[in-house]
DNA sequence: CAGTGAATGGAGCGATCGCTACAGAGACGC
DNA sequence: GCGTCTCTGTAGCGATCGCTCCATTCACTG
């Protein structure tokens, strides 16, 4: 009577069932938040019965928080990196709008561990979830690259006179992401190529402004 | 045998408990998002039963988008308007920065109500809660009379050459304000002096850039 | 072809979910 | 006092929650 409707109910790769939850987890999480992520629709969506989830994951929280680090692993080796070639001569603001207009053209198909980030980054917890902590984390290490991008424009007077303008121009970058995300949720309002021009502006504003 | 360790159970105002309920939701959803808004929670935070709480709203759905409702109300009777006296013969970018100040101002003591909102806009539900569409249209309405408040520094030759400007500009203006209140959310690197003088240069360069 | 371990299928645990039913308590008009 | 209406207290409905248990299946090893 054996049921299956596939050849043979073969195990798959280990990765491939880790990857198919991982993917289902997070596509909810998108829709439907932190709690509204149950492992009941994780198994519908996935194909895989809650023992599979529990078979690769310990619990809830750390099945997202895994989603997060899959998320941002997949989607940081799709972005441009914040590393300057030293042979690089073009002035900050060309380099920047360098990385900014093919950061912004991924923006459309905004990964699914950003948003979920980002909702657990506005929740105030009790406990926090480990996925929050996570995606603390890393957001911070991006924000530190950015950093030390700038620092690589910034002559040795610049430094000492202004130690912390590239860590705050970082952040200006981060928020000005965010902002610009959210309006792109919502609806295409925000022209991305007049973003990337805004921020531009302000970093050459902020830079020469000494 | 009667429990009551209140005076009396005397029915309170109609109104004060409906506030405590909305309030205690409010907190709620700010902490644990959309789902983990429970009625459980509403009553335990509120002190009234749940018996109470469908009394005052049909659902749960109903109830969060009555938060996103009076707490809008209760927060925008305190922000400075975006409205010119026919007066005021300042700079636009002089009256920007007077009232951008004045709402910064009260940023670190964000509305629940600002960043339940937040969160639902995030989601990509199937299916829409009523909160998120209330929040949604709420937030436009912002949006236009702040593009009303632009346009009424505009002379009639630059309203006829961009007629979309006020309206780009009042979309950046949220989109700053949202990154803002995402940076603010994480830590307080973000300096609000600062933001409101970055929002002003940004105005200033797109209205002289033509 | 028996033995092993990774992965699955399915049943089901106690707890909690959103929500309802209904009996009462208190304020009010008469 | 007596009914009426608003709101509260309590119990509990069926469904679902996160999670566990365990037998079974399959690919692989020797």
């Amino acid at each position: 009577m054996s049921g299956a409707r596939t050849p043979g109910t073969r195990p798959a790769d280990r990765e491939v069932s880790r990857v198919r939850i991982l993917r289902a987890a997070a596509e909810i999480a998108a829709e439907s938040g932190y709690e509204g992520t149950t492992i009941s629709k994780v198994t519908k969506r996935s194909g895989l019965p809650a023992s599979s989830v529990y078979w690769f994951f310990r619990d809830k929280d750390h099945l997202i928080a895994e989603v997060i680090r899959h998320g941002f692993e997949q989607w940081i080796s799709s972005q441009p990196r914040w590393e300057r070639d030293p042979r690089d001569e073009r002035p900050l603001a060309e380099g920047l709008r360098a990385i900014l207009s093919r950061s912004v053209r991924s923006l459309p198909q905004t990964p699914d561990f950003l948003r979920i980030g980002q909702m657990l980054l506005l929740e105030a917890r009790e406990v926090e979830p480990e996925a929050r902590q996570y995606f603390l984390a890393t957001r911070d290490e991006v924000a530190s690259s950015i950093a030390a991008w700038f620092t690589s424009y910034f002559d040795a007077g610049l430094r000492a006179r202004r130690p912390e303008l590239a860590r705050d121009l970082a952040h200006i970058v981060l928020a000005a992401t965010d902002g610009l995300l959210f309006a792109h949720q919502i609806d295409d309002a925000l022209d991305p190529d007049e973003f990337v021009e805004v921020v531009v502006a302000i970093v050459e504003q902020a830079v020469t402004s000494d």
